[in-house]
RNA sequence: CGGGGUGUAGCUCAGCUUGGUAGAGCGCUUGCUUCGGGAGCAAGAGGUCGCAGGUUCGAAUCCUGUCACCCCGACCA
């Protein structure tokens, strides 16, 4: 493609929308346009990122034996309406209307759709399993777009949903679904982790999630490198300490701490290190009154662990100052074991504490040398904590915590919706059989910001090979001054591309400087300078986006040389 | 939906408090000079100041309504 071909506008500024790099470079580098909230226009050097990532998405859903299909984005509410999500989708469904007074939805997925089709051409199971996918444009009318492409209201995803007899064929559609995503982020160049999920729903069904490792990501993923665990940080598990706890040896004094409710105030104003605090949490019970959870001072809670608990009301629910003040006397930040009249969880690691220290249960004061057992009662211990880097992970190794963001995500939806829609098939015996199912997505358009978040610098993208919008980038400097290097440019621009290296040739009459800054903007990894200085010796510069270092490469060998580099950095 | 903020040229923003009919930088056009990391000079084009009412001799500016967008929260594969 030729630059002087295209309008293509960059932006030297940031525009005021934008909040995430991604959706700051896609804008500036002339990528996408906004057209209105959530919704953007892809603009031909972006679209082509775009179809870079379909097609390794592509290509191995087919090596995985799934066969693509295209279903319609418009759907009927009548196939909501019999799985019960017509009503319960809510409002995230874009809903509308035809002349005829005729409820639609724009779909956000394609469960009712898929089960639909296969209660129709699915009757034997002779014709199992089968798994169908598509890669199409879904519309979520999210509460609240934002982040770009991150999370957007339209946007192109790659579903695919698998039917099967039984279990045993669905654990192998779904484990070979599990190594088809890994050779896709693999294969795009990006660094991930593929996490356990939330299976709490129906026994039995597993649910993983992929995760682009990036600063900017919306979740937390617990993953240790040695054992190879990785799972999002509401899910990992910790475990109580080694050991017995230590035996009392302070005697239960009182203290007064005017004005120090929280753990770091506290922790300060005695010298007490905030491990050897108690965090009392008073949350709303499930029989209507209160309930402590007890945390060490560097502890985090995690809401969802906490809900687990029987004593617990759902959704958790902080009790408020007035019920606080009730049962302890105290306003907020008072809270302590001893003597509390409340039914007390204590996490594994805050119930290995002796000596420690906790809200006296009286405003401005707080006990030192309390102990499990002798001032309080022996407390019940739970998992109640978010994992903190260093914990151990369930198979022994350190964990380390990163932020991601979610590309992919896989489970087994078992009957859920082939039992509600009657979609079965006779088995051997002539029996009818409800099928059972797999889903499994992968936000494409999103997988582009999450490579940006991954993959920028301070001059603007730097795609991984495989995803950048062209190969190589051949900048010819000063085509109007000289003949020579144009001819030279035109020489190369149509040797390489029919050698099949894709070529974006910036012949512009634009200035060097502009060329390089836009180059650096756009990201493709590959950069060829060509100019009269380097033509006189017949060599031409190359410069890797990334690494930025600058060498001479003779004409001669500049396609083999490109060609190498390429294929380097799609193995890598 | 609750809270906050912003709508002025393609982009980033000033002007609004204290009303007098619109500005800067970037981008765009033309010319000259320049030409290896977003050039310089000169001359231009481009805005019913989101929209609709109202107050006023006069509204970008004050008031009311409305729409859009952004941020925080709730929510959410």
């Amino acid at each position: 493609m030729r630059l002087s071909q295209l309008p293509w506008n960059t932006l030297k500024e940031t525009p005021a929308e934008a909040e995430v790099v991604s959706h700051q470079l896609l804008l500036r580098a002339g990528l996408i346009r906004r057209l209105t909230s959530g919704i953007f226009t892809w603009m031909p050097l972006g679209l082509r990122v775009l179809r870079r990532v379909e097609q390794v998405v592509r290509e191995e859903m087919d090596r995985a034996g799934a066969l693509e299909i295209l279903m319609p984005a418009v759907q009927p509410a009548e196939l909501w309406q019999e799985t019960g999500r017509w009503d319960r989708y809510g409002d995230l469904l874009l809903r509308i209307r035809d002349r005829h007074e005729r409820d639609y939805c724009f779909g956000p997925t394609h469960e009712e759709v898929i089960t639909d089709l296969a209660r129709r051409e699915l009757r034997s199971y002779r014709q199992l399993p089968v798994n169908y996918y598509q890669i199409q444009t879904k519309f979520r009318d999210e509460i609240r777009p934002r982040f770009g492409l991150m999370r957007a209201r339209e946007f192109v995803m790659k579903d695919a949903y698998s039917f099967h007899l039984d279990q045993a064929s669905l654990d192998e559609s779904y484990a070979t679904m599990a190594g088809a995503y890994g050779r896709i982020f693999t294969r795009l160049g990006l660094r991930f982790r593929t996490v356990e999920a939330d299976s709490g729903e129906i026994g039995g069904s597993r649910s993983q999630e992929f995760h682009v490792l990036a600063d900017s990501g919306e979740d937390a993923i617990a993953y240790c490198d040695a054992d190879g665990y990785a799972a999002n940080v509401e899910m990992a598990p910790t475990f109580a300490p080694r050991g017995p706890r230590a035996a009392p040896a302070a005697t239960l004094t009182r203290v007064a701490t005017p004005a120090s409710r929280t753990i770091g105030e506290v922790s300060g104003l005695l010298g007490v290190p905030a491990q050897r605090c108690l965090k009392t949490l008073l949350v709303e019970g499930a029989d209507g009154g209160l309930v402590a959870l007890a945390l060490r001072g560097d502890h985090t809670l995690n809401a969802v662990k906490a809900e687990r608990l029987p004593q617990v009301a759902k959704p958790l629910a902080m009790a408020s100052p007035e019920r606080i003040l009730a049962l302890t006397g105290a306003p907020t930040g008072f809270a302590g074991p001893v003597g509390l009249a409340v039914p007390l969880v204590a996490d594994h690691a805050a119930g290995k504490l002796a000596d420690f220290v906790a809200g006296a249960n009286a405003d401005g004061f707080h006990h030192t040398g309390v102990n499990w057992g002798r001032d309080a009662a022996e407390p019940v211990c739970a998992d109640l904590r978010n994992v903190e880097p260093g914990d151990p992970s369930p198979h022994g190794g350190p964990l380390q915590i990163a932020r991601g963001i979610e590309v992919g995500h896989i489970f087994q939806l078992g009957t859920k919706y082939s039992q509600a829609m009657k979609a079965t098939v006779l088995d051997h015996d002539g029996q009818e059989r409800v099928m059972t199912m797999g889903c499994y997505g992968i936000g494409v358009s999103r997988i582009v910001a999450a490579a940006i978040e991954q993959n920028h610098d301070a001059q603007g993208i730097v795609w991984p090979g495989p995803m950048s919008p062209f190969d190589v980038m051949l900048l010819v400097l000063n085509p109007k001054n000289s003949d020579a290097v144009t001819a030279a440019a035109e020489k190369l621009y149509l040797q390489w591309r029919q050698a099949g290296l894709e070529v974006l040739l910036d012949d512009r009459d634009a200035r060097p400087g502009v060329k390089f800054a836009e180059a650096d903007l756009l990201g493709i990894p590959h950069r060829v300078v060509i100019g009269e200085r380097g033509l006189k010796d017949g060599v031409v510069e190359y410069r890797h986006r990334r690494d930025g270092a600058e060498e001479k490469v003779a004409i001669s060998d500049a396609l083999a040389f490109l060609i190498r580099n390429r294929d380097a950095g799609a193995a890598a």
